[in-house]
RNA sequence: GGAAGCGUGGCAGAGUGGUCGAAUGCGCCGCACUCGAAAUGCGGUAUACCGGAAACGGUAUCGGAGGUUCGAAUCCUCCCGCUUCCGCCA
């Protein structure tokens, strides 16, 4: 949720961020005018309340009974105010930094740069369903009898490729020779403190996931009333809490985490979408960062974080691009966000395989998450991003074809698969 | 899953119906003493919200949510978590 202060005196500044959002801004008025109504109820139930304590000192129990009537209407008035004021409060998203693209969709993304020449092929590409069925890497027949549809069973070199993608994602995440030299990119002398690798929970409490604003939607979340808790969407949303209800001092900053696990969402509002082959799954595995700041390092730790996603694409030579996603298509709780996106050769696009989420404080505030300064304590500031998730695989298995049918393992991939070449 | 116990400030730990936001110790900050330090002494040391230009005042917070009461850290109910024992299990 957004800063109080900000929205009591900056109203404006804040409806032109959620409208370029796609957000009504009549949210901010009809905040303004609850929060109002709810100072005052504030101020007469506390007023009651002394009342209260004086009474009961003075031992004056006839005039406190008549009072504790007053109490009570003054603390359902309050109740129900407050429930709307938080409702309220909570809908209105974050405010998108002044140099994210105003737009409506997609479309209006910004390419930023492209790295690599997508291959130019002297033979018939195979997509990457054709190659997973040739080598038995990729199952969908059999997942949709056994899961459903939207599931797949990643066998073989292609399973084995996952974990490797995800050892080297550790390997570079851990090393800080290699992360010094990405950190000096983004400005001399960065910190380039090591992440912490972290196998986090994958079922949440509702409450945790609300003060994520990860909530919503809820037709996107698998949910499980019997225990009543909510499968993660991604690491993130059980790597934020990490810190949460706790104030940490100034110098442990920043604290860095790179978390496995498996990401489970129902793609409801996706029928028609990618509905051939694995590229849009209801489960699938992913390395996740998630990074806590000041608030004056905050964005150089996105820049940061880009650039080690971007270190390790280089690494495996893959063709992409960097993205910077338009205000109409951002996530509610972002204040900038960049995409990855990865060349597919048989689609001759790039498609999406990461994301890189600057939040400012916008969780933490609900989090409580906070950093103690010299004079000041003050929210942390978030970020998470994909390192590695699935989608790479699709990429290296196309990408890396041969004319013979055969598929060529990317060089710093080789040890962890065990071999050179699928096939 | 069954049984028992526990959950208090940065930490340890007292407090079982009123004057308790909470003893005491440790830690931390300031001052004194000292050439300096240690030790010692004195003083201070939670957070949030509301009102106020400010000084300051008010309210809430003893795991969480309800309830009883004029009054709750203290009594009752439910929930969450932790510990120990039993069962089960990778």
């Amino acid at each position: 949720m957004l800063d109080i202060k900000l929205l009591r005196e900056n109203p404006e500044l804040v409806k032109k961020g959620i409208t370029a959002k796609k957000a009504d801004p009549g949210l901010v008025d009809q905040f303004l005018k609850i929060d109002a109504e709810w100072r005052a109820a504030t101020v007469q139930l506390e007023s009651h309340r002394a009342e209260q304590k004086k009474l009961s000192q003075e031992r004056k129990i006839e005039e406190a009974k008549q009072n504790r009537e007053k109490i009570k209407q003054a603390e359902e008035e309050l109740k129900t105010l407050e429930e709307k004021r938080s409702e309220l409060w909570m809908r209105i998203p974050n405010i998108p930094s002044e140099d994210t693209p105003v737009g409506k969709d997609e479309g209006e993304n910004k390419v930023l740069r492209k790295w690599g020449e997508p291959r130019k092929f002297d033979f018939p590409v195979k997509d990457y369903m054709a190659i997973g069925e040739a080598f038995d890497l990729i199952d969908t027949e059999t997942a949709a009898k056994v899961s459903g549809a939207r599931f797949g069973y990643l066998k073989g070199e292609a399973a084995m490729l996952e974990f490797a993608l995800i050892q080297f994602g550790l390997s570079v995440l851990t090393n800080e020779k290699i992360l010094k030299k990405i950190a000096a990119k983004v400005q001399k002398g960065y910190s380039a403190k090591p992440f912490v690798p972290v196998i986090p929970p994958v079922m949440i409490r509702p409450e945790v996931m609300q003060k994520m604003a990860r909530l919503e939607p809820k037709e996107e979340r698998y949910y499980i009333p019997t225990d009543d808790v909510y499968l993660v969407g991604s690491a993130e949303h059980t790597l934020g809490p990490l810190h949460i209800g706790e104030t940490i001092p100034e110098e442990e900053f920043p604290i860095r985490y790179v978390g496995f696990s498996t990401a489970f969402r129902r793609e409801a509002g996706s029928y028609g979408k990618d509905t051939k082959g694995i590229l849009r799954v209801h489960q699938f595995d992913k390395l996740e960062i998630e990074s806590f700041t000041t608030s004056e390092n905050s964005r150089k730790e996105q820049d940061f974080i880009v650039a080690i996603q971007e270190y390790c694409m280089q690494q495996l030579e893959l063709p992409y691009e960097v993205m910077q996603i338009c205000t109409g298509d951002m996530g509610g709780p972002d204040i900038r966000q960049i995409d990855i996106n990865t060349w597919l050769p048989s689609e001759s696009k790039y498609r999406e395989t990461h994301t890189s989420d600057f939040m400012g404080d916008y969780q933490s505030r609900r989090l409580n998450t906070k950093i103690r300064r010299k004079d000041a304590t003050e929210f942390v500031h978030m970020n998470d991003a994909t390192v590695f998730s699935q989608r790479p695989i699709l990429a290296i298995l196309e990408n890396y074809q041969r004319k013979d049918g055969k598929v060529e393992i990317p060089k710093v991939l080789q040890k962890y698969v065990g071999k050179k070449i699928i096939g």
